[in-house]
DNA sequence: GTCTATAAGGGGATAGAC
DNA sequence: GTCTATCCCCTTATAGAC
């Protein structure tokens, strides 16, 4: 009933998608990292599509319903933000990995990463942006981004402290308190 | 004497090497996005790595310049992120794109960006960097970073306005006065 | 469920005509 | 210099034995 083996997978293309990209890495490289055969990969996945789907689903549901939130109850920059590092640093910054990741693209047209880091961008900026505005909350948002990096070198894992301290300079990048 | 068409070729794989990535960017796309065929792109060029070594080489030396002259003379982290951001936005971002890239990883081993970037990050963070001063540090580092995003945006230009404004906003994420 | 073997197609790269 | 045609390997994906 648990395919144990199935979770190895996952969690070999998780890695790999991440290290490599998604276009550099082969179903081989998948089921070598899990010592198993290709042939695996595709009993338990029906196209390599399909396993970045299932990598990208809970977080990237979790960024969609932050973005109806915020849109829906006007969430201040600095709770989209907080939101935002903390979802990022839960679901292991899978979706921060794919929207970054230009050979993503496309992929998997229900799991837009890109529009929905330009929807968040749009929503730091505020209703009348000017260009200056967006370029503070791209800046907000790219420091938002480095859970990414930050996670790979504490090894998965991110302290609060460390969580506050990005979203600190996210907010001072953002230029204003952080208030409505 | 003139070769035209390598240009154009050239031209056509930066284009598409930013917007998909490199592994995702195959020889006869490139071919047909300048209008040839693809044994005319291995006319031009040797390897498909050899376009992406051409491109990356006056980019990479700027920032390896950079470095250099940040660790002998001791730039204060302003100076170093101003001149990176200017760098960036006259070679196009080519650097930066590259460095995001992961299918570019390990390519060309003279070229790496990744521990360009490092190195930057580092010398950002100062000689007895704190955890937090490196978290700081990253921050300022990847807004320096969204020129991409906005190059992309302003069809390739850069006026001095917006990059002060990313200028002010890295440092800012950085949190400190910018002094040495 | 997992394997070996293989099909089908795309990728980088080359040969040779023009 | 540029093309068409081709080579060969690697990739995704399937078939069928165990």
């Amino acid at each position: 009933m648990t395919p144990r083996r199935r979770d190895e997978l996952l969690a070999a293309a998780r890695e790999l998608f991440l290290r490599k990209g998604y276009a550099a890495t082969s179903i081989a490289d998948i089921a070598a990292a899990a010592g198993a055969s290709k042939a695996a990969v595709f009993y338990h996945f029906k196209t390599k599509e399909s396993i970045a789907a299932e990598l990208l689903e809970s977080p990237f549901t979790a960024v969609s319903r932050l973005i109806e939130r915020a849109e829906e109850q006007r969430l201040s920059p600095a709770q989209i933000l907080t939101d935002y590092i903390d979802g990022a640093a839960e679901t292991g910054a899978v979706f921060l990995a794919f929207a970054s990741d230009p050979s993503t693209a496309d992929l998997i047209p229900q799991y837009d990463a890109d529009a929905a880091c330009r929807r968040i961008i749009e929503l730091l900026a505020g209703p009348a942006a000017t260009p200056a505005d967006r370029v503070r909350a791209r800046a907000a948002f790219a420091v938002a981004q480095t859970v990414v990096p930050t996670l790979q070198e504490h090894a998965g894992l991110l302290d609060d402290a460390t969580r506050q301290e990005i979203r600190a300079a996210a907010l001072r990048a953002l230029g204003t308190g952080g208030g409505s």
